[in-house]
DNA sequence: CGAGTTTGACCGGCGC
DNA sequence: GCGCCGGTCAAACTCG
């Protein structure tokens, strides 16, 4: 268990599996604006501030769906979820519902995803422009909670499944130890940045009921914690993964920041992370 | 025995 | 109006 600040980051790096868009560009801007931080040595409050506003010009800008999560067999994945309609149909924002994509074993038939809530299985349907079948879910967690979920696997990937949430959970993750190994969780709900803190702090509590992606540069200006900087360094790393470019510009850049800075607090007998849990892998 | 899954039937929206 | 198709229902079934 590599509990360095580092070591998380650097996991992020490893664990996730990103799929490339065809038609994606690479985010050079990103790449050449991280590169120059680094090299001007900037404050990692500062670079969070870049970084962000350029993760959401460019989760704006995508022409194809957003994103998702790319990850190993049952593991959890999270990310920062827009809220699109189906593909092929004009980029009309629906309300609550988001996609995301989980790898898993091709000759794993079931079409399970563990993502720490609760489901009850109501339906299976083959649909027509798909061989594998669709599989309907509820939330049962809250007999209230209208949140639903789709699962089948991708027609162009079979090791590829395609979860679409529909709604949002109103109440709160059942489970939360249970999620991943990464101990990371509560990304099942769309929208939601996923931040598991096990020393629970007011200001923590907070983040993690009520940021969303558009939220992120507020709670940047608004806290000076340096651990909650760090969370939201992880989030829009997951999210940026899809590029390996840019994935090891960001690594290299945010880890060198990180580094020099736990480096620098130990040095000077400061705690940097105070909750090592949350970053723990 | 209760909770969850399976699966065929049914319903409603949509295009022709 | 009709047929197609995605989504949901609910009885039967399975499992712990």
């Amino acid at each position: 268990m590599d509990k360095t600040l580092a070591g998380t980051i650097l996991t992020i790096d490893l664990n996730t599996n990103p799929i490339q868009n065809p038609s994606e560009t690479p985010p050079d801007e990103l790449i050449q604006e991280l590169n120059r931080m680094k090299s001007e040595n900037k404050k990692l409050s500062d670079m969070l501030t870049i970084v962000t506003t350029n993760y959401n010009d460019l989760m704006q800008t995508n022409e194809y769906e957003n994103i998702g999560n790319f990850i190993g067999n049952n593991s959890f994945n999270h990310n920062c979820y827009d809220e699109y309609s189906s593909p092929g149909t004009p980029k009309v924002i629906k309300s609550n519902v988001s996609r995301i994509y989980v790898r898993v074993d091709p000759l794993d038939t079931s079409l399970v995803v563990k993502d720490g809530y609760q489901w009850r299985k109501y339906g299976q349907k083959v649909t027509r422009d798909n061989p594998s079948p669709r599989a309907y879910y509820k939330c049962s967690f809250a007999p209230s909670c209208p949140v639903k979920k789709k699962v089948q696997r991708s027609v162009d990937d079979p090791s590829i499944l395609v979860v679409t949430y529909e709604g949002r959970h109103h109440h709160h993750h059942p489970d939360i130890s249970a999620v991943s190994p990464s101990g990371v969780a509560g990304a099942s709900s769309p929208g939601r940045i996923p931040i598991e803190c096990s020393g629970s702090t007011p200001s923590l509590d907070h983040l993690k009921d009520t940021l969303t992606c558009s939220k992120i540069q507020k709670a940047i200006a608004t806290t000076d914690s340096t651990e909650i900087q760090q969370l939201l360094v992880e989030k829009m790393a997951y999210s940026l993964t899809r590029n390996s470019g840019f994935t090891a510009a960001l690594v290299a850049a945010i880890t060198g920041r990180i580094f020099d800075e736990v480096i620098s607090a130990e040095n000077s007998g400061d705690i940097i992370v105070s909750n090592s849990k949350a970053f723990s892998m």
